[in-house]
DNA sequence: CGGCACTATGCAACAAATTGCATAATCAGT
DNA sequence: ACTGATTATGCAATTTGTTGCATAGTGCCG
């Protein structure tokens, strides 16, 4: 239910269409909640049945007619339900914990790359959250309370993001020394 | 596939029942990757048919009996191939920050009880994390690989936790004085 | 001795997410 | 004129995850 609260956020303030919130959730709201396209097609449909959105056809010259989606009456209210119901914590899931789990003189190297491709990813998503605070949400006092909202989720991801590569340090240093304990343990390989 | 490669992860060394494995995705392996005893069994059977890992009956008296898997050398293979793929990004679900995106002098009370509780699930784990780490991970040096990995694991955790604590309190801090732009702007409420 | 929590397993139905494919037009570059 | 990227939409199949239920024995508390 999530992604069609999610949906309907994005439809406060602008009418989109399929494709632009698509385009949304690969950038903007995508660096909180990810969904690819057929899910937001999906869903925009069963919004539609349930008339918390509202399709709007427009017929472009040349190029094939666009359904424009804006948030009803009943939408928000909904949407204003959810909200003030309690979050569902945050789901953890990362493979690349697993793979360390089974660290071994054998994979070091291959997990060592993975954690310099999370360092690498982490710290290109802190340059961008932080050009955007600086240019958009520098004053967080001088904000309207929805921006105070979005400013604190960027903060967040700005805090994530320097854990992030705090953490993939610290684990390099560790991962550094590993491989002097050779396989004598395990003779069949 | 992930959950395949985590069951076969904890099955390493030791052999363990559906039931044992879902204790241990509630507890220790469950910090970071959550899975249900329904998901459990289902991918046990899978596992099996694809042999994987090999059931052994234990014929137990007076309870019912039960089943243990034990992971096979192709179990094994499967899973050393997959750890040195490259690791899907770690996906990005948070309800709480689609909810704050709504930020709004109508339901500021509620999102900043939602942070509270954030902050109150973050701490605890935190406490358990740095005591686990004390008990047995104290010094990483004079681990072995394996457990090295698993001392990283933690240490993402210990920083998440504490990187999700300062975030509330900030959080916290902004929503302080929400409220005082009333809802002028919006008539029809 | 009655009830409740825990061990132990699993089905069925459903919802959510992923993957792969398919169409079809516009626009910029070669 | 051809190629490929971008806009714009969507189906179908599969996998993954959730919810609710069902069974059945054991052990503890009052």
């Amino acid at each position: 239910m999530s992604l069609a609260n999610a949906i309907m956020t994005a439809l406060i303030d602008e009418e989109l269409t399929g494709y632009e919130l698509a385009k949304r959730f690969e950038t903007s709201l995508g660096f909180f909640w990810h969904a690819s396209h057929q899910q937001i097609y999906r869903e925009l449909k069963a919004l539609t049945n349930k008339q918390y959105v509202h399709p709007r056809l427009v017929v472009q010259n040349g190029r094939p007619d666009k359904t424009v989606y804006q948030l009803t009456e009943v939408g928000q209210q909904c949407l204003d339900d959810w909200i003030v119901r309690s979050a569902k914590p945050r789901p953890v899931k990362d493979e690349l914990f697993i793979k360390l789990y089974n660290l071994s003189s054998a994979n070091v190297n291959e997990l060592r790359e993975q954690v310099q491709i999370r360092r690498a990813t982490a710290s290109s998503n802190l340059v961008l959250y932080r050009r955007i605070r600086e240019r958009r949400y520098a004053n967080p006092s001088a904000l309207s309370n929805r921006l105070r909202g979005v400013a604190m989720v960027l903060d967040a991801g700005i805090r994530e993001a320097e854990a992030t590569i705090h953490w993939c340090d610290a684990s390099l240093d560790m991962m550094a020394d590993v491989g002097a304990e050779a396989r004598l343990m395990e003779p069949n390989s």
